[in-house]
DNA sequence: ACCCGACCTGCTAT
DNA sequence: AATAGCAGGTCGG
């Protein structure tokens, strides 16, 4: 573990939780595996360390006291005027935006590191946060509360193709995440493969994020708000950072959640009914049926949604629904169809459970195109 | 109601 | 060395 701050533990089988596949399989894109056995991420607008044992999850957090103390004038310079221009995004003009866009990749560089003198006072406050406050913070993304264990049980004797491929796999959980991250992730993750869609949310980060810490030299950002993506400019600096058609979808998306109301607005919907919730996120340019259940699986709390992609069906049709075989495309009806299939299988967790086998299965898999003999590792992104 | 092509980008496999 | 093909989709005709 990295020196300066502390390490604490917390007691939690790893039959109960698996850090490697449950941070690594596509439902957070923002964690990365910095040692063999360590992976650092954010949660809630904290930077964390993570490993596990047997028996228990060791974690640290890290703040900006961590941030090397080297700053110029000129980027303090850069960053303020940075920072007035995210705070007054209400009369922002485009021109100013464009200036942004043009910066040289020195400045770039400068200004993403740099933030951070800015933010040391709030940073420091969140510094006298308890152990336990964030062994509850642990337990609440890691949805610790429920019993991995019973539930397996109980989807084994639901399908037998969890039963077949869950016993290797034990610990694969479903997080909570942040909604505001999970929708805009997920926008990124149409037509799109886990190594891009981790390196636009990233890149979002970047640049419209602010510096949380430092941690061995490399600057964590917290995930933007949706104020800063609804600005004006933002759809033409996405694009110019590689972000394609999605740009526009996140511009947008930005806009109408702050029509709505903004972060309160997207938290209420967590109190819908989940065919609301379904709906009321499809409403967003960018989210479709799929995007909108992962969001109301992995932020919303919904846990019976069920994101149905190309993959989803095309094994519910080979192994589930064969009379879907003749299907062109995934129409609304078949889309319901099968995730209605999979409600009834596994009940009330079945998007959890469901994802728990498709995660298991990818994992399985891309490990046997790595090494042939062995399940070794998932790939390593960036 | 269904089907189809277009859409950005970057990595692979020919 | 160039180029089709494709990746956990979405949208509009």
């Amino acid at each position: 573990m990295c020196p300066g701050s502390r390490v604490f533990r917390l007691k939690c089988a790893k039959s109960e939780l698996r850090l490697d596949i449950t941070l690594q399989c596509g439902q957070s894109f923002r964690w990365r595996e910095i040692s063999p056995g360590q992976w650092r991420g954010i949660i809630r607008n904290r930077v964390w360390t993570l490993s596990q044992d047997d028996s228990h999850i060791m974690f640290q957090t890290h703040s900006s006291e961590n941030v090397s103390a080297r700053q110029t004038d000129l980027s303090k310079q850069v960053s303020t005027i940075q920072m007035k221009q995210k705070a007054s995004f209400g009369q922002a003009t485009k021109r100013k935006n464009t200036e942004d866009i043009k910066m040289s990749p020195t400045n770039k560089r400068i200004r993403n590191n740099q933030y951070t003198k800015i933010y040391d006072c709030e940073i420091n406050e969140l510094n006298d946060i308890g152990e336990n406050k964030l062994k509850e913070e642990l337990r609440n993304y890691f949805r610790l509360d429920i019993s991995l264990e019973s539930m397996y049980s109980l989807w084994s004797k639901a399908d037998v193709n969890f039963a077949a491929v869950s016993p290797q796999f034990h610990g694969v959980r479903i997080m909570n995440q942040d909604a505001v991250e999970n929708v805009f992730s997920f926008i990124c993750s149409s037509n799109n493969n886990i190594q891009r869609i981790s390196l636009l949310v990233e890149r979002l980060c970047k640049i419209y994020g602010s510096p949380l810490a430092a941690v061995d030299g490399i600057t964590w950002h917290s995930f933007p708000g949706v104020s800063s993506l609804a600005a004006p400019g933002v759809e033409e600096t996405l694009r110019e950072h590689g972000f394609g058609y999605r740009a526009k979808y996140i511009h947008k998306s930005a806009q109408m959640i702050m029509e709505e109301g903004g972060d309160s607005w997207l938290h209420s919907l967590r109190s819908l009914p989940y065919y609301e919730c379904h709906s009321q996120l499809m409403r967003l340019p960018g989210v479709g049926a799929k995007v909108s259940d992962c969001i109301c699986l992995m932020s919303m709390g919904h846990l019976s949604a069920i994101p149905v992609d190309t993959h989803v069906f095309q094994i519910a049709a080979r192994d589930y629904l064969p009379h879907l075989r003749t299907c062109k495309t995934v129409t609304e009806k078949v889309y319901h169809e099968i995730a209605d299939h999979f409600r009834n299988v596994f009940g009330e967790y079945a998007g959890w459970a469901h994802s728990v086998r498709q995660m298991i299965m990818q994992y399985s898999n891309i490990s046997l195109i790595w090494n042939s003999v062995a399940i070794l590792n998932f790939p390593r992104y960036i």
